[in-house]
DNA sequence: TTCTAATCGAGACGGTACGTCCCGTCTTGCC
DNA sequence: GGCAAGACGGGACGTACCGTCTCGATTAGAA
């Protein structure tokens, strides 16, 4: 039952808690089989278009199935999503200046967003929220925590170089490093290219500086 | 007729051309009796759970007079947010220094995503862009082009006060004016307070002086 | 206004008196274009699916002008079938004999029900008779009770020429000259042809000579 | 499954074989409620006017669980006419004598056609006869052949006892045992009281020995 | 090993919404 | 006023999913 408890409880109505005597388990080989077909169906009919009944054929296996693992199809969506994101932890090495890890960090934030199934996903989710506050909660934590955390050493590393003021603006700080790109990726659209990483690494830079 | 002109026609099955003798015509009473009751289901149960039905039934109308107007929920709903957004096209004074304009233009867009229901639909187009590029077409021409150009002033009258380079970057300027401060609104979702947008301006302009 | 006249009171929700003062007239050249198109689509579609939308842009009219001659689908349905049927009134005239009649009042509703289109119609008519009870009578006042009358004159004859009996029972022998033609061409649907109209003819003289 | 084995394969789409693993199975008791809500619904409203939402919410059922069964709203009429008609195949006992087995017979029919929903279906189901043939095989094998088998053996005892020439038109026969009396319940609509049925035997009888 | 309970695929269940079609009425502008 | 065109409110059509529940058959831990 590992799998329920990587879900938020917010987000399951209730995890099972169980195992209480002869029980059987669910089957590594099945939760795996309809993981590849969500996969597979959202790359091909997006997340609005994807119906439990089609994931659960795609798999060969019965919706009840999918309904143990998993309270909704939101839930399933989210839990992958949260699989997804967690599989490639933003970790910062410390190349020895700001701007280094500064263009480390958002090289991270590129490498994530990548796959347009993620992208995908992120939106929805992100649209979501608006109608789900716990749901926003639950997404702050798992998702935008540990990359915020790491935004925020970079700019520790900063300040103990002396790169930057020891009474920099964190709050805002974090949102130059992570915004402009972001949006870009997501809501604008434009190419993110070398060059262009360059050039906002720069401003970025400039930005903190001054905050 | 100018209903359906109004949506783009990629939208639209085919925008009606008409006209042709003693026709009828779409009653605007009957439209915005639609519009209205789309709007208040929308601030009600969100984008994903308003349902065609419901509308009708909210605005006392049959279910045929939506279709007669949009030939799907999601035309209906996409010419609503372009419709509440053209509403309010940015408009950025002069303000004689590009800090004043920086300002300025940032309080525009905080205006614009004010309301709860402009961010809900902007963040569902988004995600729905992924899915139709032909969606995110529309959507840069009709929402996003207002919205650079306007920011594309600000940096133009920068540049002739001699506080700009007058070869930055054009791009990654925009991007700085208006990702930065969306990313926060749609995407991150922390308060935006006159204190935060006071800061905000300084390192984008801090930003821009050095692209 | 002769057409709605022509619709039994009971038909119509109200029947418009008029021609008042500077009154317009329905004009006979629409009112055929209708009736033409109706036969046309009856004949191809059948009555279950014809719709007046289909009638009236087969005809190249408006839907008003068809409900401004009959109240309704039905009505419309109903004065038409009528109209077939008067138009060719049972006339069996005097063979000399009972059995002479008899075929040749056979060979009338033979002809009458000729047209496959007819045919539809009198069983549609008759099934809606189970549930309006209003259109029963009217169609056994216009419709049967002409052929009801043809067949009395049949059996006075043979009374007048001694060839049956003078306390017959009418009902009966009206029911016998009828029924047997009649639930043979619509109910039972087998081949109707020269010689089964002959024998037939034997056994309706046997039996309205025992009655 | 027996359920749509029962319909004739014009009728339905193509009756479900199944049973292959471990399968789910229609509930008896949801095709119940929906077969007497159906009933129900005919007698208030009748045919035309039955609706399958209607008889969904009366069986307080799911519109999918009434589609599961059958293909289409006529294919259920159909269906429930050709069970009630099932009921009770015709059984003409031995009276000993021709006039008594005819008048055996006319019973029967009475019977048969005394609920008025039975001849309200078997009226529409002749009308729509015209319009699909297949459908009118259909019905002739399943409706009237037990009928005319039943009608035949009339005959057959009649020729055994000597009542009736060996050489009888069978055809002219069924058609007179059964069609006098169908025309009338069906089409005419007049009376069918104890003394019509014994006068309508005699002729009938009368009829046979001359044909 | 045997028992036993939760698993499995399959799919029926009550619902809700979809987008289409038709009914009979109403509206608009031309004649 | 009639006319063609067609929008209107209403409501049924048949389809597709949702999340739940019910079947036998299978499988795996506890006794």
């Amino acid at each position: 039952m590992e799998r329920n408890r990587s879900v938020p409880s917010i987000l399951c109505g209730m995890p099972r808690k169980r195992e209480p005597a002869g029980a059987a388990v669910l089957q590594e080989s099945v939760t795996s089989a309809i993981t590849t077909a969500l996969f597979d169906e959202l790359a091909e009919t997006g997340y609005a278009r994807t119906s439990v009944d089609a994931v659960a054929r795609r798999a060969g296996v019965g919706k009840a199935a999918v309904y143990r693992r998993w309270p909704s199809k939101q839930a399933m969506l989210l839990d992958l999503l949260e699989t997804a994101v967690r599989r490639n932890v933003p970790e910062v090495p410390d190349s020895g200046s700001l701007a280094g890890d500064v263009r480390g960090f958002l090289d991270v934030i590129v490498a994530q967003v990548a796959d347009p199934r993620i992208k995908r996903i992120a939106l929805d989710m992100a649209a979501e929220t608006t109608r789900s506050p716990d749901l926003g909660a639950a997404l702050r934590e798992t998702v935008a925590g540990p990359r915020r955390a790491a935004a925020a050493t970079v700019l520790s590393r900063g300040v103990e170089r002396g790169e930057l003021p020891a009474d920099i603006d964190r709050e805002l700080g974090l949102d130059l490093l992570i915004s402009p790109l972001l949006g870009r990726l997501l809501l604008i659209g434009g190419p993110v290219d070398d060059a262009y990483l360059t050039r906002l690494t720069t401003v970025i830079v400039a930005g903190l500086t001054s905050a």
